[in-house]
This record gives structure tokens, sequence and C-alpha cells, in this order.
RNA sequence: CGGGGCAUAGCUCAGCCUGGUAGAGCACCUGCUUUGGGAGCAGGGGGCCGGGGGUUCGAAUCCCUCUGCCCCGACCA
């Protein structure tokens, strides 16, 4: 991509709407636009980081076995009023009445809608167990929005459902998601901690909050040190057998929040100097609900023996649109933002330092084709700006890397390659730096 | 929903108290100069001062009202 043909609309001030830092530099970016109070536009450089994100976790789920569908944004009342939720779910539900005055909702969430297809569907025991999920839009019209899409009403989540014969089973597909989980977050760079989440009425050990630490998390966190540098499951684990012990130790550790925080036991169970009390983020949520749906809702099918048995459900929610701020909270510096490659907008920032020189323009072409051809995403700054409006503008947009060209290094035959993260600068001849580039970015595309 | 605040150019803000007909910096356009970490000079474009009503000879400014947005709290993927 051309920036002078590029839609990049940067601000050099921080908009006063802003208050935590991955907010004021999505703003800044040219990331995102307020639409209204919590709902926003994705402009096409926070989209393309939106885009990378959801494709991460699209990928970690058919991974793990789950099966994408999609199911739409607006549900009728009636079917809500099935499971008893319709006068239960408070103001935050969006409510209204069509052409033909039938209720409706835009849905903040979606067990309704997956039971009501899947008790059409599914008659069998055979038909079990499946995990379903899709990626879409939801609505909360949450009383405080803030913080930019970290707390949005409108906000895209992925939610997927497991459907199971019996309480083990079902244990299975919990496991599933949460090495799933533990995956998908691992792989934006982000050091995800499982932490043990209300369980309402079921009980149990099956509800998990996947919290990553950062300053301006809302909520306070305690946990094991060890638990940061846990090993992630890798790729070709087997989903279809036990995980326990990829689980294991992810949860033999203490890990609260607040709500669930007992100091007691986190004086005696943890070591004073392995003690972590900091800031979260929830970035995920897997949670066991049994029959809740399924009982009330008719969700039954036949087992082996003929009897009708109600299916056994849980849900497993990530925040998709929350992520993008959190990698930035997780990852900027004073100059800006520092993207991973895995989520990265572009992989490499190409700076022409000059155009409308010969020499720069042959050059950066040049250098522009090549990386492309080796399927390296390259955003060249073709525009007329001063180098140092170049220099701030990348650092502010996060590229993993800089190729940085200009008259005076390819006198000496060389271009300058600087690394977003740690800030060094080296030169190189060009084709040195092509092959440079195109060797780290594909090592660090994955990053678990 | 309670409490507080804000609304003037694309962004950050001044002007309002004490009414007299629109400002600054950055951004943008033109020209010259400049070109390796947000340059300089000169010229220029852009705002029914959030909407409506009122007071007044005259309202960005005073009064009433509506709307939107932000912050603190309770709530929250």
């Amino acid at each position: 991509m051309r920036l002078s043909q590029y839609f990049l609309p940067v601000l050099r001030e921080v908009p006063s709407e802003a208050e935590i830092a991955s907010h004021k530099l999505m703003l800044r970016a040219g990331m995102i636009r307020q639409a209204s109070a919590g709902i926003y536009t994705w402009l096409p450089l926070g989209f393309r980081v939106l885009k990378k994100v959801e494709g991460i976790v699209r990928e970690e789920q058919d991974r793990s076995g789950a099966i994408e569908l999609l199911m739409p944004t607006l549900q009728q009342a009636e079917l809500w009023r099935e499971s008893g939720r319709y006068d239960a779910y408070g103001p935050e539900m969006l409510r209204f009445k069509d052409r033909h005055e039938r209720e409706m909702l835009y849905g903040p969430t979606n067990e309704e809608l997956i039971t009501q297809v899947f008790r059409g569907a599914a008659k069998s025991y055979r038909d079990l167990p499946r995990i379903l999920y899709h990626i879409q839009w939801k609505f909360r019209d949450e009383i405080r929005p803030r913080f930019g899409v970290m707390r949005g009403r409108e906000f895209l989540m992925k939610d997927a459902y497991s459907f199971d014969m019996s309480v083990e089973a079902a244990r299975h597909s919990y496991n599933r998601m949460f090495v799933a989980y533990l995956r998908t977050f691992a792989r934006m760079g982000l050091k995800s901690i499982p932490m043990v989440a209300e369980t309402g009425p079921i009980g149990g050990d099956l509800s998990h909050e996947f919290i990553i630490l950062a300053d301006t998390g809302e909520s306070q966190v305690f946990c094991h040190a060890d638990l940061l540098d846990t090993p992630i499951p890798p790729a070709d684990v087997d989903f279809g057998s036990d995980l326990t012990p990829h689980i294991a130790p992810w949860t033999r550790h203490y890990a609260a929040t607040d709500d669930k925080h007992d100091e007691g036991r986190f004086a005696a169970e943890v070591p004073q100097n392995k003690r972590v009390s900091a800031r979260g983020v929830e970035i995920g949520h897997i949670f066991f609900f049994g029959t809740k749906y399924s009982e009330p809702m008719g969700c039954r099918v036949q087992g082996p023996d003929g009897n009708m048995v109600s299916v056994q459900s849980g849900s497993y929610g990530i925040g998709v649109s929350r992520l993008p701020a959190a990698i930035i909270e997780a990852s900027h510096d004073d100059a800006g933002i520092v993207w991973p490659v895995p989520v990265a907008p572009f992989e490499v920032g190409l700076v022409n330092l000059k155009p409308g020189d010969k020499a720069a323009d042959r050059a950066c072409e040049g250098l522009y084709a090549r990386l492309e051809g080796a399927g390296v995403s390259v955003l060249l700054d073709d525009t007329q700006e001063r180098p140092g409006g170049k220099f701030a503008t990348m650092d502010l947009i996060g590229l993993p890397f800089q190729l940085i060209v200009g008259p005076k290094g390819l006198k000496g035959g060389e271009v300058e390659i600087k690394d977003r993260k740690s800030g060094a600068r080296t030169t190189a001849s060009p084709e040195a730096a092509v092959k440079r580039l195109v060797g780290e970015v594909r090592a660090q595309r994955i990053l678990a």
C-alpha cells in the first residue's frame, strides 16, 4: 500500500476524549473514530488489525475442532421469553419494535439463538459432541462506555457454545476451549492468565476469565508470578485426547480477580516474592452452565439407551474488538504503538525520505516489489512530508519494521532497517535488507 | 442512574466573568527556501461559536430549554 493513496488520518495531538494509552493511540494512529458514545468506526488501519486478530481467533477455534457459523445480530423477544431472560436481562439490552410492532432486540449474546438452532437439528447422541461458534457484532447498552473500543457498547465478539451428553464430556469441551484460548492470546503476543471466576448456580471449577496484566485494567487481580512464564500448549496438541496435562500447569497456582480473591489463601499458597498484585483486563471468558438453556428451551437428544436427555452446554467468549486495544496497552512506548508481527496492520513500513529523487524512488519501488513479492505486507511512505514527520508517523502507527531509504544512504549503497520494538537501527545493502526483513517477518509471524 | 464538567476551524485551545459582529498553535492550499528524527519565510482557504427559544439597538458572550460528549461512582466481553 502506498501512503499517498491510503486513508490514514493521524493526529498529532491527543483528542481530549481519550483517557488511556490505547484509546489515545488508536485515535492518533488513525485506527478508529467515535461514531457515538461507545460506538466506533474502524478506519482502514484499525480494520486491518481487527481482521488479523479475528483471523487468529478463527484459526485457533478451527484447530480446536469448533465449527463456525453465523447468527444474526437481531433477535426476537419471543425467543428470550422461552429462556426467561427477556425479563431478567436489564436495560443494557437494546429493545425495539419492527414495523409490525413485533418486539425485537439487538443481541447482547446468543445462547437462546444457538440453542434454538441446535435443538431443531440435533436429535441423537450421535450428533454430539459439538462446539459451534461465530464472530459477530453484539450490543450491550452499557451505562457508561469508556476507554474507546476497550469498553464500547457495540463490540465484535467470538462466542462459542458446546453441546455434550454429560457433565464429564462437557468438561472436555471446556478444556478444548481453555487450550484454544491459551494459544490464541499467545499468538497475539499477549501473556494471558486464566483466573478462577464466578460459576453462578452451577458451582464447580468450570469458569475462567482470561486476563492480561495492564496498568489501566478495570479490575485488580492476584496471581502467582510463575504463571506469566508457563508454556503454551503446542500447535499440534491432540484435541481429542485428555487435555488436562496442558491445563494443569495453568490451574495449579493461585490466580483470581478481586471479586474471587482470598487474601488468606493468597498468602498461604504463594511465596512472598512470587505474589503478583496488578491491574488486569479481561479478554476472554469460558463458562460451563449445564442445562440452563437446554432445559427450559427443550434442547434434548436421545441417548444410546433410548432416553431423552437435556444437553450439557457451556459458552466461551472472546472480546475480539477489545483485543487490539488490549494489545496496545501491553505493547506501546512514548512514541506510539509497537505491534507484534502477527497482528501488525502492515509488517514493514518503507520510508522514502525524498520522493522525487530518482535514486530513492527507484530503490523504493524495487524494495516494495520484492517485499510484497515475498508475501510481506508493506506500507510505502511516498508522501512529500519531511523526514521528521515520516519517522514520527511510522513510530506512532507502530509497524514492526521500518526500512528507511534516502539519497545519502543510497550513495553508499545502503538502506537502514529500524526495529520498532528495540529501536535498533542497522544499515545493509538493499538486497541484504530484503532478505533479513523477509526472514525476520516470517520468523515472528508465529509466536506460539 | 446519582454526582461533576464540557460543547468555538480537521486537532489542541483562547475569547464568555465585564454583550459591539471570530482568534492562536498545529494541520491544510500556493510560492520560495529547505530535506536523515514533527524546519523557515510570505501569502491563502476553512467556523450560521451544538440546536431551539428569550432578553437587548446588538448575543460565542446574559437567561431558559433540548441534544450530544467527557470524567467519578454503581455496572461490565
